[in-house]
DNA sequence: CATTTAATCTACTATTCCGATAGGAATTAA
DNA sequence: TTAATTCCTATCGGAATAGTAGATTAAATG
């Protein structure tokens, strides 16, 4: 299941990237667009904002607005960042890497050779897919 | 992130499916060969049994078995018997659908777009594999 | 029939995660 | 100086995970 974060998340991005311009946008005009509680798209856009996505303005005028041109903003930037791994199980990602304890051989076992498939695929859609492509 | 009901499970019967024959296997002849608390494996394969998977046999020299043939079996049965919903979000659905409360309009939804292609990829996967691509 | 073996059922528990909320501090514009 | 807004920390209830414990039922064997 996807996490409401990541859900909220990729909504507010793409809100943002509809506005093309680089003037702020204020957490409270997002909010009520998109139907999320203000307090937690607050905690969701900080963290936007301290992986490189988004940049910010305090005080009267401020907000958030996008940091890279829309079309370099992949899905898989989006999804590692507020979800976590892509793949399914530790031992197939390849960002979060983590041995099996009860896998003696991750080569024969059906569930990684499953997963590895399913991870490739949805990379490749992750990879290809930015915000751009939902304007 | 795959729960450990379903990797067992998984690996449970393919373990059950490398055994042709139909003798019944015990529960702590499995947990023991792939790592898994019996316990734990105990109510994994029960669910496996209502689900109509798996056929059991009580008393001595009783046990679990396949009832169908390895390779219809496949793996988006086991994964929505398990894991649930095999789409990311309920509004991409098919077997589970449900409407999202926030959401408008659905055809315009990124994350409803954009799930409904990894549902896809990954569903192609989940329907022509079987256990029998294990064995 | 009694005993042993093994699945079945019910109930409980500890831990973690999710989705959200609260309240205040820091910063900026007017 | 004041109002608006992001930033930060902390907390919380509820749900889900990953088990565990113990009693019950059913079948085979001697």
């Amino acid at each position: 299941m996807l996490s409401k974060k990541t859900k909220y998340g990729i909504k507010a991005l793409v809100h943002l990237a509809k506005k093309d311009q680089r003037c702020p946008v204020q957490i409270s005009t997002i909010s009520s667009a998109e139907n999320i509680s203000q307090k937690f798209l607050e905690t969701i856009l900080l963290i936007l904002k301290k992986n490189g996505i988004l940049g910010s303005k305090k005080g009267k005028a401020g907000g958030y607005y996008l940091l890279k041109e829309p079309n370099h903003v992949s899905m898989a930037d989006v999804m590692r960042i507020l979800e976590g791994p892509i793949a399914m199980v530790p031992c197939v990602s390849l960002n979060f890497y983590e041995a099996c304890s009860d896998c003696p051989d991750e080569t024969i076992c059906a569930v990684h050779n499953l997963m590895e498939e399913v991870r490739d695929s949805s990379l490749k859609i992750f990879n290809n897919k930015t915000l751009a492509d939902f304007i």
